[in-house]
DNA sequence: ATTTATTAATGTGTATTTTGCATTAATGGA
DNA sequence: TCCATTAATGCAAAATACACATTAATAAAT
């Protein structure tokens, strides 16, 4: 059953006249009559009424009609938003990212993504630094940024941006610049630091930082989600370090203090992801 | 696009194993390969990643797997639709009889019928004698049953009945059989009958009747529905002549006397009528 | 590291199907 | 009765699909 077929079909049972018809689909008279006989005889039915002289469609051929219309129709539909998957326009991509860049990096790219693909569907989910990797490998999430840096092999990742750390603290606190710090003043502050994990390679520059000033950070609270600490400074129970993209939330109350120390944000993907999906947005993050 | 095609790429998505689907939809793994690869080429997207060892569906491939599964499902089911319109087993006919039958011949041809092809859909209509012929040949009514001889070009007919025509008259009428019947006792009486029309063999029928008793009867009122006459008989408002298929209705209070006169009871369709439903019906009602 | 088994793709000749051209046969209208 | 129209058909050519054998890539085994 060729859809070829059917659609010459519908071009006779609107003409209802080989010549005529076979003329509009460029193809002989001869091919016609003999392409409608062979659907005919492959669905055991007779869809049109005909002699040397009239073609009239039969009761199953009008049914046919009808029904054949919607369903080529529906098909085309179908096959329209096939090469749309296809071509990585439509379908879907969960995405996890540190709550650090949802008010700088993250609208930007996600302004872009819906401007390039308006029928794309983005799933933007937090997952803890420490369940990023397992979630990408298990097909959970199909982007994660962070600030880690991943030796994975089967994960591809690249820096998409660099922040500089910056000390938060209350606006009444006496630190007000970067000459402010110094062993001796550091050392009386209570911290409130992300969580401490083995082979984290933010927290490795944290402690390379603490390092510089030689000393060991009074650390009140470990908290892996931003803004609850930067709301226990605004409230005044210790100082953090956090990069300085966090300058970009609605803050009031505090004072970022850059520090000379980066922090690299990653994008991770399956190696082997051919989602299309997947490779429009690389591309659109990497453009420029 | 071959339907087929598209039956090989949802055996090998379930499958994703060339060789094995191959030998389960009975052609050669070449001859599937080249299958695929001419339906990725037709559809312009690619419907699995695979490398020589592996095969695995794309996002778009999976998203056609499910749709054309439905589609197939569809596409088969209106197949077997129009297969069973173009055995007359499925679809619609009109049928006009006259009200006499409508307790007689009618259920038990109705009964015949749902039997035999009980997705058959029957409308029923009343139509006024003189109308019949023109519904039929305009596609109102697909079958006409009358008392009238037709001699219409294009529209065939037959015999199927004949009834005996039935003196109806309350049951405390002077007149309890035929020997009662003379030309002076029926020229008391008033008559109920059914509408004169020019030509029509059934009133021709009556005129005969009146005539072998070499009188004009006395009609009081015309009707060309026997319910009606029944009706008005039985509230002794006057004396009818009708066909005794009337006797298998419930009429109580009264009595029918046969005349020696009998009326046929004639189907007619449309000679041209190709429509298989109707040969189906034909051919029940003629085969006993 | 090398070998082996597995398996999708492909080159090639053959078989099948479809097509176009020319012709035929049926039919309605002049 | 003849003519114009038009769907069907015989036939050869073209296009397409197929099977067989082979190739090439790769995962598993040694």
């Amino acid at each position: 059953m060729d859809l070829q077929r059917i659609k010459y079909f519908l071009a006779l049972s609107e003409q209802l006249h080989y010549w005529k018809t076979a003329e509009k689909v460029n193809i002989t008279q001869s091919a016609l009559s003999r392409q409608i006989q062979s659907l005919e005889h492959e669905l055991g039915l007779q869809l049109f009424e005909r002699n040397k002289r009239n073609v009239k469609l039969t009761p199953a051929g009008k049914f046919l009609k009808e029904k054949w219309e919607l369903e080529l129709n529906e098909i085309e539909y179908i096959h329209q938003f096939a090469k749309q998957l296809h071509l990585g326009e439509r379908g879907t991509i969960t995405i996890a990212h540190p709550d650090s860049i949802s008010a700088s990096l993250m609208p930007d790219l996600l302004a872009k993504i819906t401007a390039a693909f308006p029928q794309l569907q983005i799933k933007l989910v937090q997952v803890l630094y420490e369940n990023q990797l397992e979630f990408l490998k298990n097909y959970k999430i199909d982007l994660a940024i962070t600030r880690d840096i991943n030796r994975e092999p089967g994960i591809r990742s690249k820096t998409i941006h660099s922040d500089h750390l910056a000390l938060v603290v209350p606006l009444d606190h006496p630190f007000k610049g970067f000459g402010d710090l110094s062993t001796e003043s550091l050392k009386q502050q209570k911290f409130i630091l992300p969580t401490k994990d083995e082979g984290s390679s933010y927290s490795e520059i944290i402690q390379a930082l603490f390092k510089s000033y030689e000393f060991v950070p009074d650390v009140f609270l470990h908290s892996e989600f931003g803004s609850t600490i930067i709301a226990l400074v605004r409230k005044g129970l210790g100082i953090a370090i956090l990069p300085d993209s966090y300058m970009h939330h609605q803050s009031p109350g505090l004072r970022f203090i850059p520090l000379p120390f980066k922090t690299d944000l990653l994008i991770n993907w399956r190696a082997d992801d051919h989602n299309p999906v997947l490779a429009n947005i690389l591309k659109l993050v990497f453009e420029n």
